[in-house]
DNA sequence: CCCGTGGTTCGCAACTTATGAACTAATGAC
DNA sequence: GTCATTAGTTCATAAGTTGCGAACCACGGG
């Protein structure tokens, strides 16, 4: 099964990454690789927005990541090492990223501080 | 049924967003309420990238779109008129619909040259 | 070889979506 | 007022998608 067909850059579709990021774990994922500073296994993602994701579901979640085009899985060893293919996607829809997990992080972030005062208040 | 409930901004998610325009048709029609500079009726998107819709899904099409915060919709008269809440928008996700917009634009500009060309070299 | 770890695939239940048919709402003609 | 027309919603259901447990596959080590 495992040579993954990654998609060709110029195939990779504006719905596509949209659909692939509209998923709130898919995009916690997915704010959290470009995040990172090398390539993430898939077991680093058991426990997502508080919650445990059975590994049958995790790997959907990167099936539909790499397919969108988002991201590059290769086995190393025992496990898959998933990188976001930033730089390919920022030239074929400049910003995109950058706008869409900005937008998260500024909701996440405010969602983050409401919780917070709330419970110093509480 | 008709005072349509608009969700308030705060309650606007940007998975809420990416999940409406993650639909061709969707962000088909959501670009042209962006480029009008004038509310805008379903009617007018009964054909969306050479199709015809059906009336009952563009309707489902608009309702999604309002759900996730996208339009302002208000009946005029036999019509619905549809808005872009794009100021509300572009203030609570700085730079989403930009960068969403014109990612579609870059992507369907293109694939229009592509076949401008085919038909020319054919 | 067998075992453990990390992931994928299968199968089915639960949910979502698309769309024709039936309905509602506003307007205009009479 | 009634009737017709136009614009859109809702309902019902068929088709499609998703979530996840169970079973499976692949690699590395003993």
């Amino acid at each position: 099964m495992r040579p993954f067909n990654h998609p060709a850059i110029e195939s990779i579709t504006v719905e596509g990454i949209l659909h692939a990021l509209s998923d709130p774990e898919r995009l916690a994922i997915y704010a959290c690789l470009l995040n990172a500073d090398a390539a993430q296994a898939c077991t680093n993602f058991q426990q997502v927005n508080d919650r445990t994701v059975p590994k049958s579901t995790l790997s959907q979640h990167f099936r539909v990541l790499r397919e969108a085009g988002l991201i590059r899985s290769e086995r190393q060893g025992v496990e898959m090492l998933n990188t976001p293919r930033r730089a390919e996607i920022d030239k074929r829809f400049p910003g995109l990223l950058d706008a869409v997990i900005g937008a998260y992080c500024r909701q996440s972030g405010s969602a983050a501080a409401r919780s917070k005062r709330g419970r110093a208040r509480g």
